[in-house]
DNA sequence: CAATATAAAAGTGTCGACACTTTTATTTTA
DNA sequence: TAAAATAAAAGTGTCGACACTTTTATATTG
């Protein structure tokens, strides 16, 4: 359905590998609670491995931020804050013009009339459901991955799907936040595709770029309305 | 001498986290040949650990892309290949630059005094040993590192340091191409920071960008002359 | 002698166990 | 009864061992 590579799993993988990926999605979708401590022999014992396997899977998380480890403390899952959120939109502002700017001269013509198919399906899923489905949350990081893949570049994608997006989707979940703009988001969304077509990496930088800034900016601004609503 | 944080390590951490301090340290510099396979018993007995405990900091290391495994056949030092190198400078460029127009905002007056002492201390340095030595390479990455910390930004910092940095160290230790144009980095450093000083976000991150996007060229024309000369 | 089959060696993936540290529960004492 | 001291429980850090896989070395065969 989806292209979302985190989604799927080579089947030589190690144990430690699918318990990564497995953990790594149980937190994400706030399955395991946040900021929760992780009982290595509870946790290892519910997944029916060794500790020193799950541990190994641990060290990775830690390495993306998932979880907090403190050295005789053991290991909690990572709580996301407001700030780092707003730091990772940032990243993302910078990264991800980037990554556009190249994939509108690296992208291959048929990969272009992909993505236009793929925002066609986008408009169906918006105006069957209100842009409120699960489907329309990953179909707009499916955007965003392709034009990744686009950039050639590899450290850029992995930087954002490897590190950063998980963050951003474990903080959708837990405010269960769908994007508050689809049609909005949607329009943005082809402009982005026009530019890339005609090979206009500059333009395509800098609609990216106010893309994901208005993103950050809704969610800026809707925190300021919760914020003086209570106080 | 150099406040970059890879040096020293917290004294309460585990011996998997010194053991991935000293793994990184020595690939970065070369002590263990890129490229080459590592066999897991062999290392652990020269370190004087358990299997178990080097396996954890080589699963870290391969999430920052210091080291490849595959599937029952084992890690390899990862080899930096001049493509790579030429990513990670597109995001080398996209990261500072968007880092330095936050530390225009962010940075106290005192970190920018300071920040200008260590050019000073560079520029002694340069005239000393014709920008040469060890210590100017290094500190080539200590303007870098104050900036992105005067960002405020954890994230950048994070990805930059604790991953991108090291993978440039590593490529800068394989070609003993210590900075080609110190000079003139030193003087494009300058102007940086006055950008800084004057609170200009927006020129600080446009000088940022041409500095590291200096940087490259300069790196793509050198191979370039390489080329041509064999060919 | 080259190519294939077979056996040994080395290596990775995973587990269970023990020492030492932190936390919780219990007992002692002011 | 509340606070401090002590004991028990739970948990983390680290290690050694075994099964199964890959690689290397040896033997077999056309």
């Amino acid at each position: 359905m989806t292209s979302n590579p985190s989604d799927h799993q080579s089947p030589t993988a190690s144990l430690s590998d699918r318990i990564f990926e497995q953990l790594q999605t149980a937190i994400v979708k706030g399955e395991i609670t946040a900021g929760s401590k992780i009982s290595e022999p509870e946790l290892a014992k519910s997944y029916g491995i060794s500790r020193g396997t799950l541990r190994e899977a641990l060290s990775r998380l830690e390495e993306r931020y998932l979880v907090v480890r403190s050295p005789n403390h053991g290991a909690r899952v990572a709580t996301l804050s407001y700030d780092e959120l707003i730091d990772i939109y940032q990243v993302r502002e910078a990264l991800g013009g980037m990554a556009c700017g190249l994939a509108a001269h690296n992208m291959t013509d048929e990969e272009i009339a992909d993505l236009k198919r793929l925002l066609d399906t986008h408009e169906k899923s918006i105006n069957e459901d209100q842009g409120l489905s699960y489907y329309q949350q990953e179909g707009e990081f499916d955007f965003h991955y392709r034009i990744l893949q686009g950039s050639r570049n590899g450290k850029v994608l992995s930087i954002l799907e490897g590190g950063l997006y998980q963050l951003m989707r474990m903080y959708r979940y837990q405010f269960s936040t769908a994007s508050p703009r689809p049609y909005q988001a949607l329009r943005e969304h082809r402009r982005i595709v026009e530019a890339i077509e005609e090979r206009d990496g500059e333009l395509a930088d800098l609609l990216m770029r106010r893309h994901i800034r208005a993103a950050r900016t809704s969610i800026e601004e809707r925190r300021q309305a919760s914020l003086s609503q209570k106080g």
